[in-house]
DNA sequence: ATGCTACCCTGGCAGC
DNA sequence: TGCTGCCAGGGTAGCA
């Protein structure tokens, strides 16, 4: 899926599509994506999008109707799309949810995997809903040193590990772990990661999702923003995907392993323990 | 508490 | 041109 930069580019794309229209209609044409009481749903019909916002890889977008505030949560799982469409565009295969707004434009949520969700919940008087508490990690941009390495410090677990449990931090998946690692220097199979070497890797991380987010995400196979446009932020992937060629700083090969049961990336040679 | 494995789905691709 | 097996950006349940 779609990872922190790419629904981070989503987000800004339904924010500058979107906000300030009424939603007219939210058409569920598969209930199984829906987490909840879809009957719920049909409380939207008649609000407005007053903002869009994301917490780790959940997109938060805001009902208002004036008495009541929802939150409509969306996670894109492995290949979700969500697509501004002009009105009367064809459906595409695998579309799940229709949202109509009142300027004719519809809202279209694709997701031929099926791992995408939404879920609906009542706005609390600030931050996220409980709904995203099984996500509930720090944010990787906003996360401080000393908070950074309390979170990793004297964790047991391989740090790519770590660093892709949402619990812990929340946003990075298996792309944005291979590269942060990489530009700090550390392999994935590291534990017990030292406090130099922590601080090291939280100021990679910063870099490498701001670029990433500034290049519009990592388009692998099927993620596109809300307006259909890819990102390009995979021609500057130094490690994912790249297993045999060689290491941009060392040109040793990139090495491919299997950990937490998905391939990891690395350059052994730039990579330590 | 923490960390593995299997599983949920479809589609694309390599190899036969 | 099939067919089969493998792989894929995610999360969670269940078990050790």
């Amino acid at each position: 899926m779609p990872e922190l930069p790419e629904v981070e580019t989503v987000a800004r794309g339904l924010r500058q599509a979107l906000v300030g229209r009424r939603l007219l209609a939210l058409e569920l044409r598969r209930a199984s994506i829906f987490k909840g009481d879809a009957a719920a749903l049909g409380a939207m019909e008649g609000t407005t999008l007053t903002g869009v916002a994301r917490g780790g890889k959940y997109l938060v977008l805001e009902l208002h109707d004036g008495d009541h505030r929802w939150q409509l949560l969306i996670h894109l799982g492995m290949t979700g799309q969500l697509l501004v469409q002009p009105a009367g565009a064809p459906r595409q295969p695998h579309t799940h949810a229709v949202l109509a707004w009142d300027d004719g434009r519809e809202l279209h949520f694709r997701d031929p995997r099926r791992f995408g969700r939404m879920a609906l919940a009542p706005e609390p008087a600030h931050g996220f809903a409980p709904e995203l508490g099984v996500a509930a990690g720090a944010e990787p941009l906003a996360i401080g040193p000393e908070a950074f390495v309390e979170l990793f410090r004297g964790r047991q677990a391989p740090i790519k590990n770590a660093l892709m449990n949402q619990k812990l931090l929340r946003g990075l998946g298996n792309i944005y772990a291979d590269e942060s690692l990489f530009r700090a220097g550390l392999d994935p199979r590291a534990r017990a990661v030292s406090r130099a070497r922590l601080l090291r890797l939280r100021l990679a991380i910063r870099a490498v999702l701001r670029e990433a987010i500034a290049a519009g995400g990592s388009s692998i196979s099927d993620y596109v923003g809300s307006d259909g446009e890819p990102g390009w932020f995979h021609l500057r992937h130094r490690v994912y995907g790249r297993t045999g060629q060689p290491c941009p700083r060392c040109r040793r090969a990139i090495h491919r392993i299997v950990l937490a049961g998905r391939s990891a990336h690395f350059c052994p040679a730039c990579q330590k323990k």
